[in-house]
DNA sequence: GAACTATCTTTACAAGAGAAAGATTAAGCG
DNA sequence: CGCTTAATCTTTCTCTTGTAAAGATAGTTC
């Protein structure tokens, strides 16, 4: 669980080989880390996976990137913004999941497998989710770079949509994401087992309920 | 919006009126609240409504109720066991807001309004809707009360759908559920606004897209 | 090599959660 | 009525946390 970029990757061989002389050879780890902005976010990550989000602290995250807790502190400007870069990482691993779905000729295939990776995405980092689209949302004026990775994952989402149907297109994109979202909160909050809902397959799920919501309302209706 | 219950109600007419001579003439709040739980829970509602879910404490709702910041622990066993009662009104709430389309014949459209009430209550207690899903429900065997609210709330989404459909009625409550629930989530978190969906209506969002997800799956498809 | 700047540490502080112990009141019981 | 007991509330204390400030260290640039 524990990733790499813990302990320093830098092209930094052996500093204790540096025969300056220093007063104390106790020295193990060098001053400056090398590489800390990202050693904070993997640390993050694994601090999120291991206590989830609510157990998340600045000094935990800081602790486990082998640092002191006021080192974050040059490269976020506070723990929200630390969080922010989490969730911007979050999108963009959100799009990353959802990608590999443009090889998919049939539109409607695309749809459903694009609403898979989404929960699928979800349940597998269910904390890093709940920062994502935790209170930050609601300020993500104040963290463009979030922003525009959210903005990015939903175009994704949109494009297919349009593809599907171009008149319908925001519309399904919207019904989709709604779904999946509401879905894998459902899911990853725990609300779904323990209901009477026993016989529906949990594998399955976000397909079946992704093809009820993707279908194309008939003409017939829309033009009551 | 301050509670009515922020100031004891309790029938305890003029304690300052009892002519047993106290030493001190200043005491105006009696030292026992007599109703402190509800005024707590209150209070809490009101810090919800005003700071948000990030920004309430115990000592807020404390102070918001005039007492110390360790009165509360005579009636709840932590922050999170408060929030658990926060949440378990929300259930409640969010049922009383459902009860009312049980007078609505046709089975479909009660399920629209269902998933309209489901989609207003969220946005009318945005704070709350968050205090209820969050990271509580995940622990929600710790607090039986808030579980057996919120399955009373679905329960009753679940007899809609079935009165709907027998065969596909958990299938389509957990469609609009999860299409509802995502919905109210995505607004609320502000993810929509800023999208490139503004010409979609906000007003009638909710009961478009649910339309989508209860429309009964075509026979044909599913004997494929 | 010296000044500069980025990076990291130490120290300090305010705020919050919660525990512990004491004060105050209500209720029950003789 | 007076005493006892339990419930409720307050004070005080400890531990953790986010964040600011100042100092230490090390690369970088002239």
């Amino acid at each position: 669980m524990k990733s790499p970029l813990l302990t320093s990757t830098q092209p930094k061989a052996q500093p204790p080989a540096k025969a300056k002389s220093t007063r104390k050879p106790k020295v193990v780890k060098p001053y400056h880390h090398g590489n800390l902005r990202e050693t904070l976010l993997a640390a993050a990550d694994d601090v999120l996976a291991t206590k989830g989000a609510a157990g998340l602290t600045l000094r935990d995250v800081a602790r486990a990137a082998g640092v002191s807790h006021a080192a974050p502190y040059h490269h976020f400007a506070s723990l929200d913004d630390l969080l922010a870069a989490v969730a911007t990482r979050g999108f963009d691993r959100l799009s990353e999941a959802m990608a590999p779905t443009v090889a998919v000729a049939d539109t409607k295939e695309r749809l459903l497998q694009i609403s898979e990776a989404y929960v699928r995405c979800a349940l597998a980092n269910p904390a890093q989710f709940r920062v994502m689209f935790g209170t930050l949302c609601a300020r993500k004026n104040e963290f463009p770079e979030m922003r525009a990775a959210s903005a990015r994952a939903f175009a994704m989402l949109l494009a297919a949509a349009c593809a599907h149907d171009a008149k319908q297109g925001p519309e399904i994109a919207l019904t989709g994401w709604s779904l999946s979202h509401g879905l894998a909160n459902l899911m990853l909050d725990g609300v779904i087992d323990g209901l009477p809902l026993a016989d529906l397959d949990t594998e399955t799920m976000p397909r079946r309920l992704a093809e009820r919501a993707i279908a194309v309302t008939p003409k017939a209706r829309l033009r009551k």
